[in-house]
DNA sequence: CTGTGTGAAGCGATTCACAGCG
DNA sequence: CGCTGTGAATCGCTTCACACAG
């Protein structure tokens, strides 16, 4: 499994790092946000602290995408949304399909996260043939085996997996090999894809057990704190109150030989 | 200022790396399979196969934890899986409540993953008074004017936000004044807590946009390289390509047929 | 004078590569 | 030998601090 991933520089000039690409997402909702207010400009100290990071951090990412700023005054709110918008490609269609529609795939499909950004439902599919025809979010489930089909009558390159485990690998191989170039995996499982197939998971078991560790180790500093005579509930010294961040990461692409 | 930092260096005996901590969840996942289909002893290479990491970084993480290993012949599945749930404090009771049910709370009420890792959803609640009493995964829905009791009588210090956007910080804000200090949430808020307060996020749209980002690029580059006749082992599923890291994720498979 | 944009320093995580245990 | 465990090199992200545009 070595997988022999040729890393290049990155497209020369274009090259966001990964870091900054996850923030772009948190940067664009609190603009929406600003934007629904009316608001004309922001200083990067104000949009930091909606996103829920540090104003230095964001003038860096912001400067990878040029410099849409104004010294002395801040950012202009509306234009800075169109450019994260076409930075992400959200100012095109993306057609989606949600393959397992159990509890989490309706609540997926019921998401109005989705539509307001530029991303579609184009179907839901399952495996189950009582659920064909049945609606969910207004969509009407398709059956699995019109998958192949189905993807490529809507040009979807984006699939979403929200199958139990043991069905996740065979789907994504299916979508895979019908065209799809990014899955967003919801089952918990590692899937393996060919290059040039980016794979996002999403594990809320993982996130708990995260939890867990921290919330230990809480409890256990407690104990140490009473120790040497700290104070015992209140604001002793901070805790662990690691910062926020915790989203980064992705993976990436690496389609085309060098 | 949103969210109060101050983050500490961590102690120098029990600092294991944040990034380390992310992956545990991963390798315990990967030996619980091991451990299921009765393999007594792992090599780092196969086990960094099995969790989509590369083995090096295994077992870099695993040295922080201690010398579990055997040189020569690996290591033994059954006294790491137990190892890493120590260190991760799966091996206590973790009441959780989960507030807001909806599509995706109940599809959290549902997942299996919860009660298999030490964690026991203690209450469902809800704002909406025609919820209370119908259960969910055989669950009683409580009403949210109890929230503060419900944490209390059972202890409750994880707490998981599945409601709407505008919810999210008042119940969060109930949630930590009544005792907890661990937050999963799932609503796109930036939350504000107090120090000592760890919160994660999962946020369905941003994954979803930094797909679409690489997708993106990824068309950009087709077009300026020659399309198809890419890699030579790129066609059936090789193998994970990419960092998996990609940092945090969250599942949550629902009950239904495939 | 204010707040952006950015070189440079600082830091943590990943990767390398190999010593050494079994 | 094979495979773990780990110092050392490296990489990438974050943070600092300040020049400079408006």
């Amino acid at each position: 499994m070595a997988t022999g991933r040729t890393h290049r520089p990155a497209t020369r000039s274009r090259g966001i790092p990964e870091a900054t690409v996850a923030r772009l997402p948190l940067y664009l909702r609190a603009l929406t946000g600003l934007s629904e207010r009316s608001v004309p400009t922001v200083s990067s100290e104000e949009l930091a602290a909606a996103a829920g990071v540090n104003s230095a951090k964001l003038r860096k990412d912001f400067s990878y995408l040029g410099s849409y700023g104004t010294r002395g005054v801040g950012y202009d709110v509306e234009y800075l949304v169109y450019q994260i918008s076409r930075e992400l490609g959200l100012t095109q269609d993306w057609p989606v399909v949600i393959v397992g529609i159990g509890n989490l795939g309706a609540a997926l499909a019921n998401y109005g996260g989705f539509a307001s950004r530029g991303f579609r439902v184009a179907a839901l599919i399952d495996a189950d043939p009582a659920m064909a025809g049945k609606p969910v979010a207004g969509i009407p489930v398709q059956h699995s085996d019109d998958l192949e089909r189905i993807i490529s009558d809507n040009g979807v390159s984006i699939g979403v997996i929200a199958t139990p485990a043991g069905a996740a690998q065979p789907v994504c191989d299916r979508l895979v090999a019908a065209g799809v170039t990014s899955i967003l995996n919801f089952a918990p499982t590692v899937l393996s894809v060919p290059d040039g197939v980016d794979v996002r998971k999403v594990d809320l078991s993982i996130e708990l057990q995260i939890l867990a560790f921290h919330e230990q180790r809480k409890a256990g500093e407690e104990s140490a704190a009473a120790h040497d005579g700290a104070v015992p509930e209140s604001v002793g010294h901070d805790v662990v109150a690691h910062d926020t961040d915790q989203g980064p990461d992705g993976d990436v692409p690496a389609v085309m030989p060098a």
